[in-house]
DNA sequence: CTGAAAGCGCTTACAG
DNA sequence: CTGAAAGCGCTTACAG
């Protein structure tokens, strides 16, 4: 039975006259804190039931905890993200009191910041943000309200936590095994500058640098080259295109992400050509990498771990903890087609240094 | 210049005493009430500035409103929802007031329940959810207190608007276009009863009912087939596996959204077999339909403007609209190779019909 | 174990 | 145009 379903909502006072006890007795039922008597629960309880009491969050926020954690995520779009989410929520349902709230923006450093800012508006008890675009003073100030994870930011901050891939591993896996796999002429497709180095430091940004750095300690500078494209499958389909028409065709792509590794399938597509003639490597691991029809070797960064660690050191915080956590994850490379297919030519055979 | 970056936060009173104004008047200028004249305004903007005030959301929503639009999503796998989530974001933009907060659920009825239960108990000012699981009483309930928007259900309901596409135009273009290439023997892949048919009218129930008669409508009753499988791109794969390798394999496969089309793709790939012997369709046009790998025929429901129209029904009530909206959406097939590479065996002509 | 009182930071009528 | 007062629905010390 519930009444008050039009007009004013139910509100504390009236459970508190339902079950004939005091504001403060029905909100520690509520909040399951000490120091109340068996008898007076079951009271409490069966008259939130009866009236089906829902407690203002808003209301709860003003004194104490909204019970929300805030997820900034960047780009709705990109594949790794679900991962985040999945693992989060797993996590979250382990601990049961908090819920979580997902901020979605545009990848750029206005609507990041927008958008991060929002969720402390709305007080949450904790946030997690990703972006590579912020600065870490603004991360440390707003880290002084509130419980901060920063995702993928390799900074030494003092007052949030970060967790990140191990890029610089990451990226020397990916090349290493396309060297293994004979390729010489090795190019990258990554993000524009503007946003890959907008600061130092960033997953991007040290996967370029690793990339270049691999090649040279195997001897191979002489190939490298990199590509930047904006974000979206569609815009690295184009650079790519570009790359693999010119003259001096690569035989394999190291890609920043999965996105721009699917823009470069796109394009071998396009261009009738196979990965059996450029091997293509991306990163994230995202779901579709291992349909067979993608097939696409890629370095898994354990999305789903980080997410639901992520939670873990938000909850940390709450329970105390004031030393800044910075977490690096071991990735590790998911081999597949698109890697090992590759057949040279004679000519590739001949300028790879190849006896035969 | 900045104060109260540690201990207590800055506040409305703060604000106001830098400005040397009343706290009413800087609530005004914030929510650009009427009545303010341009110096004080141009005070309180400075004050603003100069402590870098954040309002906080829980204190506005005990009165007023929280400037926050909910929006539940039942998977944040389905690359569906992204789609939508980008053109509700759109559409918010232009508006510039609203902030929009995602609540992912897992796809059974107790968490999306409790996710929605979660944005309204956050006191959202308009709540965009997707369900076909809740049932309309409790949904007419909460409409009450908030403007709701369901997406993807028929209801005729009065509390709360609907935006839905046409599933039975939309199923009813991926069969007939299937039958127009030649095809008899057409199965249908969808989800569990318990998820697709747990209410009349769902948009899974709809599509196959739908399969069903169309199928019936051009005389092909006799190979009317219905495969189910739990939620998920591999749990599709291996239904779709047991149907492509039984003893009357069907010439093409109408999927109930392309999660399980690219199951279907896959277990094809798994079987060696190619689009060219069993054709595929699959309904959202997601993003990965459209890449050549896939290439996959799909209904496009137009995710990104329901996205934004949804937003637009919300905004409609708050400025007073009070009959429920009920909107369906045209959907339209994207034909792509997955249907239209086909070469029957001699066999399946003879079985079809054909003179040759 | 239980409850009365104060207060969180805003917005909303209402006077002036 | 401006401001003083009340109140939104909770939680938090603090008494009893």
């Amino acid at each position: 039975m519930s009444t008050g379903q039009r007009g004013r909502a139910v509100t504390i006072d009236d459970v508190a006259a339902r079950a004939g006890v005091s504001r403060s007795a029905v909100s520690k039922v509520i909040r399951g804190a000490y120091g109340v008597s068996a008898a007076m629960m079951d009271r409490v309880t069966t008259a939130i039931e009866d009236l089906e009491y829902r407690p203002r969050v808003s209301a709860r926020g003003m004194r104490g905890s909204t019970y929300t954690f805030g997820l900034e995520i960047p780009d709705v779009f990109n594949q790794f993200f679900p991962k985040l989410i999945d693992g989060a929520m797993a996590q979250l349902a382990k601990d049961g009191s908090y819920q979580l709230v997902v901020a979605p923006a545009d990848l750029n450093h206005i609507e990041v910041t927008r958008a991060i800012q929002a969720l402390a508006d709305r007080q949450v008890d904790g946030l997690v943000a990703i972006t590579p675009m912020v600065d870490p003073e603004w991360l440390e100030r707003l880290s002084r309200r509130l419980p901060l994870v920063m995702l993928g930011r390799h900074d030494l901050s003092i007052g949030y936590d970060t967790l990140v891939g191990d890029d610089d591993l990451g990226a020397r896996l990916a090349v290493q095994h396309l060297i293994a796999q004979g390729h010489r002429n090795i190019a990258h497709v990554t993000l524009t500058e503007a946003i890959a180095e907008s600061r130092p430091g960033l997953p991007h940004g040290i996967r370029c640098a690793t990339y270049r750095s691999a090649m040279e300690e195997a001897g191979l500078g002489e190939y490298i080259r990199v590509v930047r494209a904006e974000p979206g499958e569609r815009a690295a389909s184009v650079a790519a295109r570009d790359l693999l028409s010119g003259d001096d065709r690569p035989t394999a792509v190291f890609a920043a992400h999965d996105e721009p590794a699917l823009g470069v399938l796109r394009a071998l597509d396009e261009l009738g050509l196979t990965t059996a003639q450029v091997a293509v490597v991306g990163y994230d691991d995202t779901e579709i990498a291992g349909h067979p029809r993608m097939s696409l070797t890629s370095v898994n960064q354990s999305g789903t771990a980080m997410g639901a660690r992520a939670i873990t050191l938000l909850l940390e915080r709450i329970a105390g903890r004031t030393t800044a956590a910075h977490e690096v994850m071991e990735p590790r490379l998911m081999v597949r087609d698109s890697s090992t297919q590759w057949h040279p030519t004679s000519r590739e055979r001949r300028r790879a240094g190849h006896v035969n």
